[in-house]
DNA sequence: CTGAAAGCGCTTACAG
DNA sequence: CTGAAAGCGCTTACAG
């Protein structure tokens, strides 16, 4: 069966090839009778416009690409269903793209990239949204982005933020109604803003309860459950050690888990403990593991649709909305327990 | 700064541009001085065919799909990973479809995709390689594809496979090796091709060590957290309980653990425990999870370039290369604990 | 509000 | 082994 084309639809509709185009192309200045006459016979002939033909013509791709730098799949899934449906919704395809934010090639791959697909424009993650090289490469080549990102960047570009500081302020106060004052805290890698943002919200939720800030309680990790198991055994073995430790993610967190498995301290008895990202491993720790779950779906699509509205003509601008993370509780946290006080 | 054409290339080269087309496709009959004369041009003006003029002319859209349907993201990203190394390498772009193989829908939506993104072929994978109808509407409508399958179905189509019951049995054989004779298993779905094949290894292993099959250690999971837990209680409050435990999956291998630790079974002195899929979980559990690897990026490369060869004129089929499944000892498999014989 | 003409950058089918 | 012509299905820029 052969394709039903523009032509087609002109022919059915008695119009010509351009108007049929108008009404694809959601373009003013076509009488409402005529237009609806040509969304019927759209309609009957299952007309899908030629997206290589549109796009040759045009000199666009009709296609975003989606740029990530992490380790969680899960994030990774999320984020691509995100963008996936607004591009769907659009009429644009996805060009996933994995890329190693530290590698020297990082801009090279890119720019290989852009020129094979021609992309339209870009969506950025963490950590690729704080990498100023990418970013003034982005600018300079012309290439329309947008970020989501822990930071407010609203100043400068487009970007969809989740404030991760109000989120972890939330989770340690919780911890503090549960009656802890020693709360540890292990850090993600310190360069990112993310990372920055969560022990911003530590401290904000110490000062709020009038606890004082105690250095020796931050330990520093990398995201990696090595690092947690680490961090976690400092902690621990400190002189007043926490009764209540959270973790700057949930492979970090699980590596606390593990260390405290080994020092033999019963969580959440003897010690409570909040991961952050809400990955399946925080589900399936025994017992569950308390983190934080950002609305990561919601807001790749939302980013995706501010951006392809950016790119197409004759459309709106997107009403920013507010996204809300939520703070999961499970089995690792929980009162403090008075005996050990 | 404008896109190089064919023309700019044809111009540079001192030739027509169908003859830099032919060298750009590989195709014969161009003699090897013109090739190399044009060869040269293509790499000083990094001349990049436009993928929208070749797709529209040649009526290709030189896009590949992958298919899924699969709860572990690990396992997805590792798919798309393969898939998209053999795009770059032979210039074709990915659209990846997430889909729900019990959906009524799933065929509509796949049609509908299709005649969207038009793409040239598609990479399916478990459980729609065994979607018969789904086989079936793509047979009809003239879709290549190629499966990613535990099953040989290689008489009929183009296929990648796995053997999950060889690595199943020799993970069997290294928990009897360690002296267990009971061992329970959880299956996965019942339906899946996968599931069945790991019963099947594990049946053999018992048969080649003379252990005679006992049906009250099968129990029936369903690949969830959730039916581990159950399936573990079931088995170790069996009167006669396994000493070792096979779950078909690493979640439901988590599921067993938590229900070990609600019975206060110690693992791996008191029980020992293997799962399937090497999920970031397996790692980061306490004990780590004795599980299975399947080099999961590798096939999806494999079927993907298996795909694109026979999609593109002027290549040679690709050898089919045997990949072998891994399995990966941790800390929750070990002896047999005598005091408990 | 609507349309005729030209062209996007390739490949096809044909000719030599 | 190489090339001139036509065309893929759209959009652009222009005209009315």
């Amino acid at each position: 069966m052969k394709a039903v084309t523009m032509q087609d639809v002109a022919d059915r509709a008695g119009v010509s090839p351009k108007t049929v185009s108008r009404v694809v192309n959601n373009e003013p200045r076509v009488s409402e009778s005529t237009r609806k006459k040509i969304e019927k016979v759209i309609d009957e002939l299952s007309f899908k416009p030629n997206k290589s033909a549109q796009s040759l013509a045009a000199d666009r791709s009709l296609l975003i690409g989606l740029l990530y730098d992490n380790p969680s799949s899960t994030y990774v899934v999320d984020l691509q269903a995100g963008v996936l449906g607004v591009c769907n919704k659009f009429g644009y395809g996805l060009v996933i793209h994995p890329c190693e934010n530290d590698s020297p090639e990082l801009i090279q791959r890119l720019r290989e990239l852009l020129v094979s697909s021609r992309m339209d424009g870009l969506v950025l993650t963490p950590p690729m949204t704080e990498n100023q090289e990418l970013l003034d490469f982005l600018v300079s080549s012309g290439t329309p982005y947008v970020l989501i990102s822990p930071l407010d960047n609203s100043q400068s570009e487009l970007s969809v933020s989740v404030d991760d500081s109000v989120i972890t302020q939330q989770a340690i106060q919780s911890l503090i109604d549960f009656g802890h004052r020693r709360i540890g805290f292990i850090t993600g890698l310190r360069k990112r803003s993310g990372s920055e943002m969560r022990l911003l919200g530590y401290q904000q939720a110490l000062e709020k309860n009038n606890i004082s800030y105690d250095e020796s309680l931050i330990v520093q990790g990398n995201f990696t459950f090595g690092s947690g198991v680490l961090a976690a055994q400092e902690l621990l073995r400190h002189e007043n050690p926490p009764t209540a430790i959270f973790a700057s993610n949930d492979y970090m967190a699980a590596g606390v888990m593990k260390a405290a498995l080994q020092l033999r301290i019963s969580i959440p008895h003897e010690l409570s403990l909040c991961g952050f990202d809400d990955t399946p491993v925080a589900g399936y720790m025994s017992p569950g593991l308390t983190t934080i779950r950002h609305p990561l779906e919601r807001l790749a699509s939302h980013a995706g649709e501010l951006l392809i509205r950016q790119l197409k003509k004759h459309t709106q601008p997107l009403e920013v909305e507010t996204l809300k993370s939520e703070l999961i509780l499970r089995g690792s946290t929980g009162p403090v327990n008075n005996k050990t006080n």
